[in-house]
DNA sequence: TTAGGGTTAG
């Protein structure tokens, strides 16, 4: 209907919409002005007109777009016509007519007009209409503070209630929705409170939509507990309550308690629907449950909803962060047009499984097909880049960050300084670090993570004392940062020291942290004192701390206390072939081969083999990975040579190599394993011969993705 | 006329 009045340009060739359609429906008066009639219409037009007369219908021309049409219909025929806009120009037409009718000033038609800009995303000009109208109404009010709240435009969302407040407009149930979805949004816990509270003050403590929405917002702002609350005195909880608490506690870490309360909606005489299904796949994904997740897509199938393009979503995230990408890639590859979301979901479950290369090429491909990114897929992309190693793609995508509209976004800038630390150059770290505004407690760790890869413990620290002068408080991740970092450059009475400062900040350690300690004792060779440190953890010691212990007798052939680590590993992780290597070394070490034989039994027995990583670098642009005892590259033979001639050349300056555990009669594999270092060496054998001399070879350690 | 829940994530 309101396309045919716009139709009327074309009358001379669809006189009949017009006459037919338009005008019986409307009771309008039609006036031509002369210039236009050389569209000549038939005269059933005029004739029609004449009949619906009871309002004017204006048609004159327009300088702009060829000829604009003036109307005047009732507002129903007015709220048609916005019903039906889906593009600016269309508004704005249908703006001036109505700005040139009677009903200019018609409250419901203003608040249909501010409610449809903002849909097509044309929030300035909602704007515009709504200050231009002197006395809103509460209708008027909601419509733009949703428009806002729907285009996350949460201070003005917010501005425009506090106004609405003081003008002395009486909230409704639909006004909280809107504003509770700005304060989540925006954070703004304290205001939401404050809300909360008008909210009672206005009765509205029983309407489920309003309450609903506290619940989703106490949940978003890290109140899971004021949720639960909410939720629990609601007196009729409908399927969105229920998805609100699961949500909250998944997106609280909480997953646990997500399912359990999934499991009282299961006894509830609650109908479940789809989106309800997505929070509980993602609280399985977290839990890591591929299992129970493989029931719910069950579940899925049974009720016809498997092919929902949004629960696919979930599907791919649940499969490849469970490690089954190419499960993930066959939902992936069922939708014709994936989506925004499917196509992150699925770079950053390559990403993140080990699948770099086809990560990045994915992403490539996104490229390639002009999609929309946004800053999720370049922090995926950029994880991709991190873990395939190579710097000159590590330049590219710092390059494409730069011609984007996140390059000042703090997260990719994170993402960036964690890549270039990973594929080589900590230098190139520092220049993001030192670009990226407002850095907050994860740019300053993921510079000092990037530090402590390389060995730089000192500059590490030093960043860590600036990142304190500038005011921000360390988390976990920081110190996990500072002891590694420590670890690797042997910074024994800095690493102990910065341990205990974790409880000025009230963090409590948790078990990689006293690994790294314990490490950081045994390598430095107190291997006594790193056992009474375990003895007094006042959490239960995980296979990593153990585990350190152990590494820690193998270098200072601590034979009792590793016989004691190695039996808690045994019984921690059974399966893991390195704890029963790395005991049987400090056997060979201190020449006790019956034991060493012993556990070499054990293992044939246990059908163990071992998990091999690899050492990769990059000639000109293009990565070559080496397993241990590599023979598959076509220059072998030069590979080896140049590693004799290396080895050589270490001892005539005098390198004593660690051979103790060597010496004796180990089969092939464990000589192997013992000279750990064993790829690195032929990467860098390979490095050699294929570089001129004095080129920087950067080697990629990558662990047991064989 | 207007409204509430989900999925990708340093």
């Amino acid at each position: 209907m309101a396309l045919s009045l716009f139709l009327i340009k074309e009358i001379p060739y669809s006189s009949s919409i017009l006459s037919s359609l338009f005008f019986p429906l409307f009771k309008v008066q039609v006036i031509i002005s002369r210039t236009l009639t050389s569209f000549k219409f038939p005269a059933s037009v005029f004739t029609s007109v004449k009949q619906y007369s009871s309002s004017p219908l204006v048609i004159s021309p327009s300088s702009d777009h060829g000829s604009l049409f003036y109307c005047c219909g009732d507002a129903s025929f007015y709220a048609s016509l916005l019903g039906s806009s889906t593009d600016k120009k269309h508004v704005d037409q249908v703006h001036a007519q109505l700005l040139v009718s009677s009903l200019r000033h018609n409250g419901f038609l203003i608040t249909k007009l501010v409610n449809v800009s903002s849909d097509i995303g044309y929030i300035c000009y909602a704007r515009k209409v709504f200050d231009k109208f002197s006395d809103p109404d509460v209708f008027l009010w909601n419509a733009m503070v949703r428009g806002y709240s729907k285009h996350n435009m949460f201070g003005d969302a917010i501005d425009l209630y506090s106004r609405m407040q003081a003008m002395g407009v009486s909230p409704d149930c639909f006004t909280f929705p809107n504003v509770l979805k700005a304060c989540s949004g925006s954070q703004a816990l304290e205001f939401g409170r404050r809300v909360h509270g008008q909210i009672f003050r206005h009765g509205f403590e029983c309407d489920v939509f309003v309450q609903n929405s506290l619940v989703a917002f106490y949940a978003k702002c890290g109140r899971i507990g004021r949720a639960r609350t909410v939720f629990d005195r609601l007196c009729d909880r409908s399927i969105v309550s229920w998805t609100s608490i699961i949500s909250g506690y998944t997106q609280n870490g909480e997953p646990m308690e997500a399912l359990r309360v999934f499991s009282q909606l299961g006894r509830s005489n609650v109908k479940i629907d789809w989106i309800a299904l997505v929070s509980v796949l993602r609280a399985y994904t977290d839990v890591e449950d591929l299992e129970q997740g493989k029931a719910i897509h069950g579940c899925l199938i049974k009720l016809g909803l498997e092919h929902e393009p949004d629960l696919l979503i979930s599907l791919t995230a649940m499969y490849a962060k469970g490690g089954q990408v190419m499960v993930a890639r066959s939902f992936f590859n069922q939708l014709e047009e994936p989506g925004l979301i499917l196509w992150n979901a699925m770079i950053s479950g390559y990403a993140k499984n080990g699948y770099a290369e086809e990560a990045v090429e994915l992403f490539r491909k996104m490229n390639a097909k002009n999609m929309r990114t946004d800053s999720i897929t370049l922090r995926s992309a950029i994880l991709g880049v991190a873990q395939v190693g190579s710097l000159e793609l590590a330049k590219w995508m710092d390059d494409y960050v730069g011609r984007t509209e996140y390059k000042t976004d703090i997260f990719v800038n994170t993402a960036l300084i964690d890549m270039y630390a990973k594929c080589g150059d900590v230098d190139f770290s520092r220049e993001v670090f030192d670009r990226t505004a407002g850095k907050d407690v994860f740019v300053w760790s993921a510079m000092i993570v990037g530090y402590g890869l390389h060995g730089r413990g000192r500059e590490a620290i030093d960043i860590y004392y600036t990142m304190e002068q500038a005011g921000v408080s360390p988390n976990d991740v920081t110190f996990l940062a500072l002891l590694t970092a420590c670890n690797h450059s042997g910074l024994v009475e800095e690493g102990w020291k910065l341990f205990h400062c974790m409880k000025d900040y009230a963090i409590k350690p948790q078990n990689q942290h006293y690994s790294c300690v314990v490490d950081l004792l045994g390598r430095a060779g107190y291997v006594e004192k790193a056992y009474r440190f375990i003895k007094n953890m006042p959490i239960e010691p995980s296979a990593s701390v153990w585990g350190a212990l152990l590494n820690a007798c193998k270098i200072h052939r601590h034979v009792t206390i590793g016989e004691y680590a190695a039996e808690k590993l045994f019984s921690l992780d059974p399966n893991n072939t390195g704890y029963y290597v790395q005991l049987s070394n400090i056997y060979a070490t201190a020449r006790m081969w019956d034991r060493v034989a012993k556990i070499r039994a054990v293992m044939k027995g246990k059908g163990l083999s071992k998990d091999l990583g690899y050492s990769a670098i990059e000639i000109n642009g293009e990565l070559q990975g080496f397993h241990v005892g590599d023979k598959s590259h076509p220059r072998s033979r030069e590979i080896f040579e140049e590693l004799e001639n290396l080895e050589k050349r270490l001892k005539e300056a005098g390198f004593v190599p660690h051979t103790e555990s060597v010496l004796h009669d180990l089969n092939y594999e464990e000589k192997e394993e013992t000279l750990c270092n064993h790829n690195e060496r032929i990467a860098i054998a390979y490095g050699l011969i294929s570089t001129a001399p004095g080129t920087m070879l950067r080697i990629t350690k990558i662990l047991g993705h064989a």
